[in-house]
DNA sequence: GGCGGATCGTTGATTCATCAACTAAACTCC
DNA sequence: GGAGTTTAGTTGATGAATCAACGATCCGCC
């Protein structure tokens, strides 16, 4: 069995997309229990506590949440709803459309947050920077920069000193 | 606000991290629909006859492949059930240990991955290479594969001519 | 030979995300 | 101003993966 072209892809682009593929799974993993060990948070609460902060008034509708997150409508309101029962969120109606509610962070959210972004840099630096040079980090940055979906997020970590 | 250090990561690092969560969700998602909708098989039940097709005998045990896959026993067995229902895989056990029972990849499910590596392979130039030159996915993969797990997976797709 | 501990695989309960269907509110436009 | 459409969010049913607990087999060792 050769290593071949009928597919069209060469071993080259398998071992990239390959090594994307497991990477992804081995360190979101690590990170996700780290996450949730220390903070009891996964990183999509995380994720979402971040989204909300860095709003101006820390807060978004649900819908607007879901597409940041890249889960459903329904799945945000399930995540919003867990949140808010360990108060690290609160449900806001929106005054002018009856229809919205917002995922309001609180301050203890806030708080979390701020706690567990220690550890969420750590762990990306554990197990995804530390094994680039400067150089090699921003060029990993541009070339994925390019991939559909990227551009759209949030940073990773909030200031804890505004 | 800034973009700040009291996280020790810079801007160009988070952007790093970044990219690579939120391309990953994108890509997936958008492969695995595809392979779905053409193949009826999700991208789990790919990998799967991806792996036994590598083996000589076309067959691993339960725990090799849920180490392979990075999923639990537990997980394995009810992916490999899903496969066997639909005639793709078929158990058999081990003469020479009780206790470890092969999954076996049947002709049929030869033959559904040479077809489903087709549409795979399209995917994946479309999704993840089409946005390189060459030399930047030689450059993309060397640097993926230094992160860990990276490096255990099977090829992407299976020779169709052997 | 047979006891004790490891390994292999399955099962039950739970979690998390999805889809489809639904309610309620807001917009359109005649 | 009211019928029809669109948009926001929730809910119920389902599917995929996890963990913890279990039965069965194998292996080492006395």
């Amino acid at each position: 069995m050769s290593t071949k072209a009928t597919t069209g892809l060469d071993g080259v682009a398998l071992d990239a997309w390959r090594g994307f593929l497991l990477s992804h799974a081995a360190i979101t993993r690590e990170l996700d229990a780290d996450l949730v060990a220390r903070h009891g948070l996964t990183s999509r609460d995380y994720e979402v506590l971040l989204f909300l902060a860095q709003e101006p008034e820390r807060r978004l509708g649900m819908s607007e949440l879901a597409e940041r997150t890249m889960l459903t409508r329904s799945g945000v309101t399930r995540l919003v709803d867990g949140l808010c029962r360990i108060d690290l969120l609160e449900r806001v109606s929106c005054p002018s459309d009856l229809r919205v509610s917002y995922a309001q962070l609180t301050d203890a959210g806030y708080q979390r947050l701020v706690e567990a972004g220690r550890t969420h840099a750590e762990g990306i630096r554990n197990a995804f920077l530390r094994h680039y040079s400067e150089d090699e980090t921003a060029q990993l940055a541009e070339l994925l920069g390019r991939l559909p979906g990227a551009g759209d997020g949030p940073a990773c970590t909030v200031d804890d000193d505004e």
